[in-house]
DNA sequence: TCGAATTAATTTGATATCAACTCATTTCCA
DNA sequence: TGGAAATGAGTTGATATCAAATTAATTCGA
């Protein structure tokens, strides 16, 4: 029972990458005092146009209600602006401001450095893995 | 810079498959008041010898500290036991009640129907991805 | 053998996550 | 046009997650 689980079960798989990834980006993004999932929030806002929460929720593949709470750190910080939307005074629009947009293009180069070295390792293992082949399947689950 | 984040960042997609996952499989949990991470852990305790802290948390691929308070809920509804370690008083070893087996061998069917039911998902795509081939990713990108 | 270094786990404080419920606004139809 | 239904967010309460600091016990070296 426990030996088919824990060799099969994709879910316990991804939860334990997405906590192994999770740390491994935290500590890349420490020095702007970011999370991983700040970061992606942050750039999931980095559009031509303010989106709204019922716009990137699904986006990020989460629940509305941890958007509202994952957005107030980064309110606090004068990173994001969340505004009433005039054409729909029920709807929220999502601002990354100046100094979101700013510390984002601080970040990135550092992310896309770390990110290399990820792919680069996968490539490497004894069994390697095609990152663009990982990025699908991940997209698929991400879909289910 | 959005897009490239978006479209390639392997931890990003991680995340959100992890979020996806996590929901689905914590409804099919709901009847027994497991989520899916209580049952990978208790699933994790199904062994011959009692575990320790340091023996599990790796095995999760979580922080020391995330499995001592992942323990509290199901230690005060008796489904797991922590015993000081006799040999080394420094150590807890992780026991699995009996209450807390019965529940896993409840709960097992229902995770492999729904297990079945993802595979099948994923063989069944246009863009067909095979389960053991995503496994084998996920479990280089827990290790990474 | 005694004290320093190491190891195992816990506590604390912050963010993350969801479901269920609630509040406000808009839509839609009788 | 007035009220019910639907929609978009926020709140609440529980668990999950980590890093940093702390406590307790063991090991190891002089």
């Amino acid at each position: 029972m426990t030996a088919e689980t824990a060799g099969r079960c994709l879910c316990f798989r991804t939860q334990r990458a997405a906590r192994t990834l999770a740390r491994r980006f935290d500590a890349v993004f420490r020095p702007f005092d970011l999370t991983n999932g700040q970061f992606s929030l942050l750039m999931s806002l980095h559009r031509p146009e303010a989106p709204s929460m019922s716009d990137v929720a699904p986006f990020l593949g989460m629940d509305r209600s941890t958007l509202t709470a994952a957005l107030k750190p980064l309110e606090r910080r004068g990173l994001v602006r969340v505004a009433v939307d005039r054409t729909d005074r029920r709807g929220r629009r999502l601002h990354l401001t100046q100094a979101g947009r700013a510390l984002l293009a601080r970040a990135f180069p550092i992310w896309r450095a770390e990110h290399d070295r990820l792919d680069d390792a996968l490539r490497a293992l004894d069994d390697a893995v095609d990152p663009n082949d990982l990025r699908a399947g991940l997209e698929a689950l991400g879909r289910s």
